[in-house]
DNA sequence: TTGTATGCGTTATCAA
DNA sequence: TTGATAACGCATACAA
């Protein structure tokens, strides 16, 4: 039978509609034996509810959309797994948009909104410059998911690591192996989100360790290319390489890191002999590379648990929305060494 | 306004709804001048239809689902964003749901089918072999994309490449190259789908160049991992090198290929210069690493374009199931070279 | 070319 | 504890 209706199965056990809607949605109000009965006959008739008309009721979908923005960067696609996971044991769906690099991922959000009425939405990637006004039109809780604006609005629900402190922390271990020229790959110069505290970070060691810091060592992403991925980390190596030298590159993703490998072989410079590489971010290609990939772990999986936990805490009403932040952890790892002295 | 309605578009434009709906839908017997002025007047008021109405009326969504089988073969990443952009053009949604190793992804069709009715489906990896009754329940169009069963009923639409060609060229290189005793990380015995076709190749290719078949040279996968990941080429490789020698080693993906040369490493063993390593896919990661590896690439793009365009198709009646074959691309790289002769 | 009215499958309100 | 019935927002058959 292909397709069944409420009606059918109340047909079925001689109720009405509205007791079988009972049954189904967990209604207090209902003798258990009748909820018994229906939700045995439900299973025997491979009846499932029309999502449609449950939202359309609902004036909302039992549903959160995720919006991705930069596809470079496979991190993300742990993030999403785990998300969707989450969304499955919680019986929701996960509606997955992706976001170009152009495009504005908060317009998006409100036409996703609108159209599709998810209870909430999660933010991977971008960066998160929006005036206050614009995100006000969101009425729906929100999280941002490894995203922190350099001057986020407090309120923002938001789950990450700190960026700041996690890229000061890898520039301060590039420094105590002896490391003074330290090249950075890092966001475009636009950049106000995770990009410019990890650059901040380096530069707040920097200064820290009395190292000065030089404009020539930093290379910034093309704004129009996609974001974070190897071929950014090989074309911004390479240009580094014709204008400048260094000891250290530390780049901060680790497919960036990665592209860097290759555009140093290319030199003739071998890793981490000549020069040490380190990334961000903590994912198995960084380990299984050779050498493998010194880099910030960030816990993938608790990140993705807690901007669920929090996102579905925030639709029940049970939340505020507020940050979470997680601690990143630094993997020395092959990739890095003590620099060789050499002159400039 | 937070919640237009068609009526409220109708009402401030001063005509019938379903005049309005005949605007938005590109109905024929419409006045231009009322629909430009009614497209005009939506422009402005930011409406936007609410999907689930839609899709109740409609007694299916305008949506196709994508069931992933696999995630830690990030292959499918591509062949997902690619689906997904293609559904963004089609102006459809895009329901992507993950499978677990475990489960049988034709249930989640079926039910998945039911619940959100979508019109059509989209099956990526994964072994498929489903009894004939069982796949005729599902009513609606789909199609395997890079998915192809040793004994695949012909009427099954499906888009990929020639999984026992290409890997019987990957072998037959190998073998030109001068290699004799070649190893490969292959899919679990009971596996079906490419895995089998793939291992098939290789065989085929050991046979019509006279090369005796050896079965401590094939590593199967566990079944119940994560399948073609870095781990499992890892594990794999740590196992094999235990049992016996080889000169070459055949992964059948560029993920394990990944995952093999840390074992390789791990075991003293140089590449390519003591062992010849390849991949499979032609992903990304591959052409970055170091050495770059061999490898078979799918033409990713264009799968995703001609899955989705053969579904579209089909979903409107324009088209029946039928098979894609796309061409492979050996590209030859750094980590394979002729053997260097030892004695065993 | 247009408007009115009906129904899609649910959930929620109300009366029983 | 139940059942009839009215929405939910849209698309469409039918009448105008």
């Amino acid at each position: 039978m292909g397709n069944m209706t409420i009606k059918d199965i109340a047909k079925k056990c001689g109720v009405g509609v509205s007791t079988v809607s009972r049954a189904m949605n967990n209604h207090p109000d209902i003798n258990p034996e009748t909820k018994e009965k229906i939700l045995q006959t439900i299973a025997e008739s491979n009846y499932v509810p029309n999502n449609s008309a449950r939202n359309l009721k609902r004036t909302d979908a039992k549903a959160i959309a995720v919006l991705v923005k930069g596809i470079g960067n496979t991190f993300f696609n742990d993030l999403v797994s785990g998300l969707e996971r989450e969304c499955q044991r919680m019986n929701y769906s996960c509606i997955l948009q992706h976001v170009e690099e152009q495009e504005d991922e908060l317009d998006i959000a409100l036409h996703i909104t609108k159209e599709k009425k998810p209870r909430g939405l999660v933010f991977l990637g971008g960066s998160f410059s929006h005036p206050r006004e614009k995100m006000e039109q969101l009425e729906i809780p929100y999280v941002l998911s490894t995203i922190r604006a350099a001057d986020m609005e407090e309120k923002y629900a938001a789950v990450s690591v700190d960026d700041f402190k996690e890229s000061y922390k890898m520039t301060e271990y590039l420094i105590n192996l002896g490391h003074e020229r330290i090249a950075i790959l890092t966001a475009p110069k636009e950049d106000k989100s995770i990009g410019k505290l990890r650059l901040l970070g380096y530069r707040k060691a920097l200064q820290d360790y009395g190292i000065p810091y030089s404009e020539e060592l930093v290379s910034y992403m093309n704004a129009e290319e996609d974001r974070y991925s190897f071929r950014s980390g090989y074309k911004l190596t390479k240009q580094l390489l014709q204008d400048t030298e260094f000891t250290a590159l530390y780049a901060t993703s680790d497919t960036m890191a990665i592209g860097a490998c290759r555009a140093l072989k290319e030199a003739g410079i071998s890793v981490p002999a000549q020069c040490s590489v380190a990334g961000f971010d903590g994912m198995d290609t960084g380990e299984f590379y050779i050498p493998s990939i010194t880099t910030i772990r960030q816990p993938v999986e608790k990140i993705a648990k807690a901007t669920a936990d929090l996102l579905f805490d925030m639709i029940k009403g049970k939340e505020k929305p507020h940050q979470l932040v997680f601690e990143g952890e630094l993997l020395k790892r092959e990739s890095t060494v003590p620099p060789v002295k050499r002159k400039f």
